[in-house]
DNA sequence: TATCTTTGTAAGTAAGTGATTACATATTTT
DNA sequence: AAAATATGTAATCACTTACTTACAAAGATA
């Protein structure tokens, strides 16, 4: 009988979850489920998290850390706007595509709707994204690269269904599509859209 | 105690499946609240239908006839490339909000892997309306609007996350998101980017 | 070494799941 | 009107769900 502490627990815990939900789908990610594939029993899953609901909050919230994290330091990094552009859709994707499941995990939270907290951190998550492009949409006009009448707002938005649309075309393409083409040919179309 | 036939029981439990999943969830979708929302027993449910899953295989078809049907119409209309891209955004974007629901549906059902049938009726939806973009793009291209060097896929895949995107901000902005707008501004970015 | 705290398990709980049963009642056909 | 058929119900099925309990054993501390 092996015995870990309550932090590698966790974690190992949230690694799981998603590795279910990616490779059995969400209707599989079952509290018993979840225990087997770690190999401790249901009771030791309680024991390191108060409900399942809090585990997937602290998913949100390594999600929230780590992806918008490494977001937010591409957006600041002292480069140009298009460099920084095409770097931040192919961390975002990158991301994604590391952390299979998070797209479904997040997305199904949006559908449930009825835990506030769950919605209140998808909704800062997405917000904190869609902040980190307007910004360097409007760092590419002013620098002068950029149509000045491109309204940086809406370009975020079309912006957030490209991670979204790559995990869906990933899992529809049996995990076989290349990111790094994905990514720079979905940043090439945008630029076109930006470019004056 | 009212009968009705297998047809319009049926039209009911699909609608009421839709219903369900967009006011309170996917997780409360179960045989039993879909028989309270109809005001029906559940055994009544399983007589027009086999299996609960069966109700999604059927309006899987559903989507595949009345939105496919109605984007495949507008891009064969005899009008310029322009026009039915814009046409055909603003339906597809109409048509989910008038099926809210829906996304969540099609979107967990991509994320559940296991049911093949599901799986390949859901790909053929996506692919259809793919094809249909890249049909459209071609066309402009054709006609000497838009640039000749854009892969008319890549527009495709971009495509796709736009109704999807606006599921989204749709819920997170409580119902309150202005459908006409949306599609509009959307509509003005794509053009860019397919523009000479 | 003895005690205490942490981490584990096996076996439970009540409530919910999709689905079936035996039977009743409405509608259509003869 | 009688028989046949389609549509309904209430009760129940076997099973799964998230979560709890009582207790055991490992590891740290005294």
């Amino acid at each position: 009988m092996v015995k870990e502490s309550t932090e590698i627990r966790q974690e190992q815990i949230k690694k799981a979850v998603l590795e279910i939900i990616a490779s059995e789908g969400l209707h599989n990610l079952s509290t018993r489920n979840l225990a087997k594939k770690i190999g401790l029993s249901e009771g030791a899953i309680f024991r390191h998290f108060q409900t399942k609901r809090d585990i997937i909050k602290g998913i949100m919230d390594d999600v929230a850390r780590d992806l918008i994290g490494s977001l937010r330091n591409i957006a600041l990094k002292p480069i140009k706007a298009e460099k920084k552009l095409s770097q931040y859709l192919c961390q975002n994707v990158k991301y994604l595509k590391g952390n299979m499941g998070i797209t479904i995990l997040l997305f199904s939270e949006a559908a449930h709707l009825g835990d506030k907290e769950l919605k209140y951190k998808l909704n800062r998550i997405l917000t904190e994204q869609k902040q980190l492009i307007i910004k360097i949409v409007k760092e590419g006009i002013a620098e002068g690269v950029w149509e000045k009448s491109i309204r940086a707002e809406d370009v975020a938005i079309i912006y957030m269904g490209i991670p979204i649309t790559f995990n869906i075309e990933y899992v529809l393409n049996n995990y076989s599509l290349n990111m790094d083409n994905f990514c720079k040919r979905m940043y090439t179309l945008i630029l076109r859209s930006l470019k004056k």
